[in-house]
DNA sequence: CGTATTTGACCTGCGC
DNA sequence: GCGCAGGTCAAATACG
């Protein structure tokens, strides 16, 4: 995501000046150069074209300063995006209570997620004795997605722009609000699973999260676009990031209708 | 009538 | 081996 190659930063404040001719103070309009045969004194059109040369090279410089600092800006955020990526790459979300009282499929999940195939005796022995389809489990890409929603909102349904089927709910141990299970029913092959459940502490954030990658491009444009939210591109949907003691999270802020939708977390 | 959702039962893995 | 908890299945139900 480069953002300095889909934001515009230039204003174009220099590009044709004769955009500017409409704007300007119409005391002397060319009829009346006209009218009066070019009477009038040189010395005040100079001069007043003269101002107008020396506003737009002021304008263009500013033009220029802004461009540079919102170049630098939107550089920055590329940076700062690249190295919250490689903290949730190396710091995979594990001191989520959730997870803490039984550690069943985090650690496979935590591999996932940092790309970590280092083998210990241990693992080995674990990945011995799994059969294909867990090892194939392992494989599965794993995020997490913080959406806040209205307080009023009880349904556990993320918009992100595919289309889920819900296979089950369950109410689990750490959390009081019920978890959906959900799977990817766009396309029939389609491997993902989402999981959906309450944020223990805010009780309006749903947290989402997607098990595997999908194998089909998402929903038709004009589901899309009706929607508040599909899913949306970290920079075009407000948004936040949290490296906060329950680990690593992106929130969407789903409330607020962004411009464009299409994120892909990880 | 077809599809999506609900929900209780069942399966599986892990800790004791 | 047993119990617990998370995850999945599938029949029942709701809905358009």
């Amino acid at each position: 995501m480069e953002y300095t190659s889909l934001v515009d930063t230039s204003l174009d404040l220099n590009s044709n000046p004769t955009h500017f001719l409409p704007l300007l103070p119409k005391q002397e309009p060319r009829s009346n150069f006209i009218e009066l045969g070019l009477k009038m004194s040189s010395c005040n059109d100079e001069q007043a074209t003269g101002a107008l040369v020396e506003e737009l090279n002021r304008l263009s410089a500013e033009n220029k300063k802004l461009s540079e600092t919102l170049t630098i800006i939107c550089d920055n955020y590329n940076v700062l995006q690249k190295q919250l990526a490689d903290y949730m790459n190396k710091n995979p979300a594990p001191s989520d209570t959730t997870y803490n009282s039984k550690k069943r499929k985090l650690e496979p999940a935590n591999q996932i997620e940092r790309g970590v195939s280092e083998s210990s005796s241990s693992d080995e022995d674990s990945c011995k004795n799994k059969p294909i389809q867990d090892q194939q489990h392992i494989k599965a890409k794993i995020s997490r997605v913080c959406v806040r929603t209205e307080a009023s909102d009880t349904g556990l349904l993320v918009k992100d722009g595919y289309q889920w089927r819900k296979y089950g709910q369950k109410v689990t141990r750490d959390n009081p609000s019920p978890r959906a299970y959900f799977k990817c029913s766009h396309a029939p092959t389609c491997p993902v699973k989402k999981k959906v459940q309450r944020s223990v502490e805010d009780q309006s954030i749903l947290v989402a999260t997607y098990e595997g990658e999908h194998n089909h491009p998402t929903q038709s444009k004009h589901e899309s676009l009706n929607r508040p939210v599909a899913t949306a591109t970290l920079g075009s949907v407000p948004c936040s990031a949290s490296l906060g003691s329950s680990g690593p999270t992106i929130t969407l802020d789903l409330t607020t209708p962004p411009k464009s939708a299409d994120v892909q977390l990880f």
